[in-house]
DNA sequence: CTACAGCTATAACCGATAGCTATGGACGTC
DNA sequence: GACGTCCATAGCTATCGGTTATAGCTGTAG
């Protein structure tokens, strides 16, 4: 009876919001999609799991049977990756990052670490996980723009930078001579955004809450940088990002302005709040903390 | 970190043969989608789980750390998907089949139980799994044409019918005015095979232990009656078959005839060994056994 | 030392699957 | 009775898991 993880965590997500809908947002995915996914697992377990009601979803006898083992199975899962992980070699690390950092912000912490004899493996991970590996337990720590969700409850944040947000343009563009660009002046401007997977920081890098509740027009979506500065330089859209990444990315096709009327952003190494590891207490405290804000 | 639990199967088979070829052997998949699988979920823990050396292969730290976890989530799951089915209304039976059984075997039994209350589902499953369900915890009995896989071991068999074996021939066949053909005469023909996952059925129907060592000639693969029908119907093969299936299935394209020099085929009503309800126990007792072969 | 045999990895291809958007249909609510 | 909410269906596309064919490595036999 083989099954995919996924769709156990699709059935106890809808088992604990007793709706398709709410779920279907929890999870990242359209309501149709998580409907079928369901169906087929029913389909597959031969027996219903919801009774769909008026308008209410109930679990069946079966469907509330089934729901603690398959708890058990995803941590029992997501525990089994962990220990497997910190089975390898001595001190080993697994860090991840949806970007390049940069910043010389790693290279000299990364290269004291690996003197000390210590395996630290980056893993680059795309945009559509906001925790970078984290809560599937992939990843020891991680290198993550805020806001990443379960920071403050099972996520630890530390914060390295702060930035403020720029805009890139393609070279052509009318605002690309600017020294600066008020965001209102971007609002009707289609952005190149995030993968909707990746959560509020989709949002974030939309610029949603300055926007004053007019939608985003969204250009198109990219899950790599590389695709993003390729859409960019396509004229497809505008996109915000970290000064310090402005930098970063040089391309002969793309320009960067700073944005006036944002909160500027922050790049945080996140890790679990529960971590037992000294490794990656020692890891996190050999980063310098960003001063708060101004 | 979502998995598929197939690929935990993997896993673990390979981690139990210590070799790639013996495991899709035994898993009846080809070497390379098993290597391939293997190496997808190295990619996706971030680490190897094998050491592959010249003639050998071996469980890195971070293997043989996943192993016994892997198995128990396998087992767990297994045991999960048993329970909640159970869960349903009072005296409820999963029954797998294969083909339509017919034969009147089922009819008068089933209406009996149902007549009682009982809730019967029948589920159709194709010939991909050679148990009908019942390896994965997918059903409580199935009705299976023997060889079963683990008959003897962890699952137990009631020959319910034992047949001859005809062959079905496209109408305009040079064998379809025959009243019988020898297998020998056979050998040379396209068959029409059970798809590779069948296993040991697929070699049973191929008559593989009656061609003297003569690899079969398969034309195409089917994994239903009507693909196979359509097939021989279209001229694409020939295939054996049981007895009352010709009868069972009438198709003005298709002869069917006895063949001489095989060894009869027997359909069987299988559960689990260790099966504790009482509902599968009388289910099972409510059906009459063949008498022994000749 | 060359040829062969056994084993795993790669390539090219193909059908099934899981995702999306748009829309339909049922049922409370106002 | 119109509307809003919510789940299901339809139609489409990209990715995935499977296949066969073949390459590459390595120990063994002649």
């Amino acid at each position: 009876m083989d099954v995919h993880v996924r769709d156990l965590r699709y059935f106890a997500a809808v088992a604990e919001e007793l709706s398709f809908t709410r779920a279907a947002e929890r999870l990242h995915v359209s309501q149709p999609a998580l409907s079928k996914q369901v169906r087929a697992l029913e389909r597959q377990l031969g027996h219903p799991l919801f009774e769909r009601r008026a308008r209410s979803v109930a679990l069946t006898p079966q469907g509330a049977a089934l729901l603690p083992a398959v708890r058990e199975l995803i941590a029992g899962w997501t525990e089994a990756v962990r220990a497997a992980r910190t089975a390898g070699p001595a001190e080993s690390l697994a860090v991840g990052m949806q970007t390049a950092v940069g910043r010389d912000l790693q290279r000299e912490v990364l290269g004291r670490f690996r003197e000390r004899g210590w395996l630290i493996s980056l893993r680059l991970v795309n945009w559509e996980d906001p925790t970078a590996g984290l809560a599937g337990g992939g990843v020891d720590a991680a290198f993550c723009w805020l806001p990443v969700p379960g920071v403050g409850a099972e996520l630890t944040a530390k914060v390295l930078v702060r930035e403020d947000r720029w805009v890139a343009l393609p070279a052509g563009h009318r605002f690309a001579g600017r020294a600066e660009v008020d965001f209102a002046e971007l609002l009707d401007e289609p952005f190149v955004a995030l993968p909707r997977s990746a959560g509020p920081l989709r949002e974030f890098w939309l610029g949603t809450a300055e926007r004053g509740g007019r939608e985003p027009v969204v250009g198109l979506e990219a899950s790599s940088p590389e695709e993003v500065f390729e859409a960019v330089g396509a004229g497809l859209g505008v996109v915000l990002l970290a000064e310090g990444n402005a930098r970063l990315y040089p391309r002969p096709d793309v320009v960067s302005v700073p944005v006036r009327g944002l909160a500027p952003c922050e790049l945080a190494l996140v890790w679990r709040a529960d971590e037992g590891r000294r490794a990656v207490a020692e890891f996190a405290a050999a980063f310098r903390e960003a001063p708060p804000a101004a």
